[in-house]
DNA sequence: GCTGACAAGAATGTCGACAGTCCTGCGCTA
DNA sequence: TAGCGCAGGACTGTCGACATTCTTGTCAGC
């Protein structure tokens, strides 16, 4: 199995819920389940890490993030400067391929959620964003930004208070034609309530701290 | 050798030119530099890639990371919206330990200008900020700091203009006053400020390419 | 009953070797 | 001579085994 896989599924597991935050990743149970080396494990486990997915605790092992409820604002609050300053730099430059390629990423997303099918639109969600990262050419605001849509994706898996995801598609609709038609106040606005929206949809009022044991999670 | 201790000695050697941008790193190289397995160097790689010190290329191995002029400018524009954020949730929260660790800091600085240790100096600076964000206790915050401080390094061993670094010492005491003066407005103003005088000092008008090859650079 | 040291177990950290992949350069062909 | 294909080499990717470290449970001593 491709390593890009593993960290998918385990993505997929934890963005499910069926590792909740707290939860430990044992390498040699996660090469049996995989069937593979503890190798690969290892090195998908410190990319799930930098992505701030799992913490990894030197001679202790690796369990699934815990963010708090302080860290999700920070989390949203770096995001929309960050994607503010994407959002900037591509006001009016987006080429009509790029366009398309977004428009059809909103496409997808639009389906996910009339499928039901909430792992893949939260990922097709931080999918938009971090494409249109990839746009402005900038390996850091990739790098800084992959990082924290990651992170988002693990909050809204712990903290999410609904079911509907209405808002992201019709926005991230009305970011792209706002970046087409090259008006840079009405681009930061779009962008900053959406970010907002997003962070208002979470229950950001108690800690969630559960923790389960990680055994026939991954059917294999 | 321990792995932190061969991670600073790479950092050392970007920091201080030896290994300029584009330098390739390969594995077996270095292990036979520093006398440890491969494995070791891999995830001394794998952690240097995450902090944006080096570019890590599937199946094609590692190199020094060439940051161009504008990836230099949106780390400086990053930075300053995340300082300012560590700096507002401090104001008026530290404590006299806190105050006192981060004077200290500021001393060891100063000793380190007055010896004239480029490299120590820009590692003070950093730890300095880095300290800042380590007294939120915002994981997030700490890991976003860390990877932008740490190219703040590389682009500053990269783009510096001049030798000097005098407002360091001076700007970093009167951030750690401003603090505990607890006068918010103040703070980030002298913290915005402070970022932009780091930037300022650098050349950031053309492209810097230079390539060296890597041998005998690790005196051992 | 409580504290401390010690030993057994379990999990990570590390190593050496092999497998897989990409690039390079040579040689063949038109 | 230019272009294509192939073989060789170099390097990364992966594996299994061993060393190290941390935790946990036990037991003697007070």
């Amino acid at each position: 199995m491709d390593s890009s896989e593993i960290a998918e599924r385990i993505w997929l597991a934890i963005a499910q819920g069926r590792l909740a935050p707290g939860a430990r990743l044992k390498e040699e149970e996660l090469a049996e389940s995989f069937e593979v080396g503890r190798a690969r494990i290892r090195s998908v486990l410190l990319q799930l890490s930098r992505e701030g997915l799992v913490d990894i605790i030197p001679n202790k092992g690796a369990q699934v993030a815990a963010p708090g409820v302080q860290e999700a604002r920070d989390v949203f609050y770096l995001r929309s400067t960050v994607e503010t300053r994407v959002a900037a730099q591509l006001t009016g430059q987006l080429t009509p391929q790029a366009a398309d390629d977004l428009r059809d990423i909103v496409r997808r997303e639009r389906e996910a959620i009339a499928d039901g099918h909430l792992a893949d639109v939260i990922r097709l969600s931080g999918l938009f964003h971090l494409k249109l990262a990839e746009l402005t050419g900038s390996s850091v605001l990739q790098s800084i930004l992959r990082d924290l849509i990651s992170r988002s994706s693990l909050i809204t898996a712990v903290y999410r208070d609904t079911g509907y995801f209405n808002c992201g598609p019709d926005e991230h609709d009305a970011i792209v034609e706002a970046l087409m038609g090259g008006n840079e106040d009405e681009v930061l606005r779009l962008v900053s309530e959406h970010i907002e929206h997003l962070r208002a949809d979470l229950n950001l009022t108690s800690e969630q701290q559960p923790v389960k044991n990680l055994r026939d999670i991954f059917e294999l």
